[in-house]
DNA sequence: TTTTTCTTTATAAAATCTTTATACACTTGG
DNA sequence: CCAAGTGTATAAAGATTTTATAAAGAAAAA
């Protein structure tokens, strides 16, 4: 999921039409803009992440419009034009633009530099974290946290923990769970889930004597709930 | 005045020469290096405000001297190449590059777009010094901090550290931190990430012994808590 | 050369896993 | 009701793996 916005300030339909088909397919959220005029108030009324603006516009000209934007709006804008002379590059760049694209672009290159120009600009991202009431569990940092403080947990309990996550309220049978963790040949050692499942509760349950996420089956399996 | 220094790393000796003769006359301070090795080395002894990176050099990929480059250096990096194929250009810009120009280029361009990129850059941040308690990381300037002494660490502990403090708080496991360490085939020699641990402990936790920074996860890697 | 850094080997310590032992809960048939 | 049988929970000892550290030899840098 990506969801930065972009606006599109071209007064060419065809263009705005293949750059919110290209963008949107990129999971950008797209908003458009015909005229200059148009471009700076819809700028204005919902800030963008990034601004992609035709310098060829029908009623003002691309560098000022440019200077404008720039009187207030600090994230990237990136310029389309037809026109490649060295003169205008030069001025739009040295007017605030972070890059310059002749058209016509490559959307490959186009996206890339988009992706350039707002890299570094963006929020830091947080990872995934699933939460079960009192247990957190990140599963790309390989943290659990229990009360907001970190649990230790072994190599064999971590796996026990996130097959048991990854299919919550499932029933898991021993023997699933004794050839997914310890291996085929493992199936009939029950007695190794027994004692990890006990390890894993005094470490994750509040009582460990009633457990609340690790139910027992009996007879087939555990089940992990969440709440 | 601009004083900004700019370091060109290309094997052409006359690209060099006239990068070299263009940026003096714009007030930049130039440094050169003709080989990717000469590059890298040139780059951390004198960290510049922007590097010009050439991709076709003759001892290295370039594409692997942009990412080696960006494990630690944060400023510009501006590519020039004789490659214009949109698969050179997409990979070098999500790889961390800023710009792509096809050579031949035009000065003025250049300028232009180094300006946008050194203008961007400060507007943005100054040094990012990741404060740790008593531990201190600049990453743009190559230094480590403790209790306000500089440390001295050898090329190897400082990449782990720099690993450690851009994933602070994930777990790494060996594998991954002796792939990107000592490279692929390295996988196995744990023994390695072992010895260098120990060293950087010595060296930046104030109780080697009880490591508060480099937390071991027995059978899986280690994880960097900035506390 | 001398110094620094990296690689390799050796060994002690710590952590984890396996195994054994025992206790508990629950069901079922006498 | 009890006693035997089945399935489960837990502690703790023993075995194994993993980790920490020193130190010596090799390679690279100054």
């Amino acid at each position: 999921m990506n969801s930065a916005t972009i606006l599109v300030i071209d007064d060419e339909v065809q263009i705005r039409k293949l750059l919110q088909i290209t963008l949107e397919s990129n999971d950008y959220s797209v908003t458009q803009a015909a005229t200059a005029k148009e471009g700076m108030i819809t700028a204005a009324n919902h800030p963008p992440d990034l601004i992609l603006l035709d310098l060829g516009l029908p009623d003002d000209s691309g560098h000022h419009v440019l200077q404008q934007l720039r009187e207030w709006y600090t994230k990237p804008i990136i310029i389309l034009s037809v026109q490649s002379s060295e003169e205008d590059i030069v001025k739009a760049l040295d007017n605030g633009a972070n890059d310059y694209l002749v058209k016509p672009f490559r959307t490959g290159e186009l996206l890339a530099r988009i992706r350039s120009a707002i890299r570094g600009n963006l929020s830091e991202e947080n990872d995934p974290v699933i939460d079960c009431g009192s247990l957190q569990i990140d599963l790309s940092a390989r943290i659990v946290k229990k009360n907001n403080e970190i649990i230790k947990l072994t190599t064999t309990e971590y796996a026990l923990l996130c097959m048991f996550v990854k299919n919550e309220g499932k029933v898991l049978t021993h023997h699933y769970l004794l050839r997914e963790i310890w291996g085929p040949g493992y199936i009939n050692q029950s007695q190794y889930l027994r004692v990890f499942i006990a390890q894993l509760r005094k470490k994750i349950e509040d009582d460990a004597n009633r457990p609340v996420h690790i139910v027992t089956e009996s007879g087939v399996g555990y089940r992990f709930v969440a709440t």
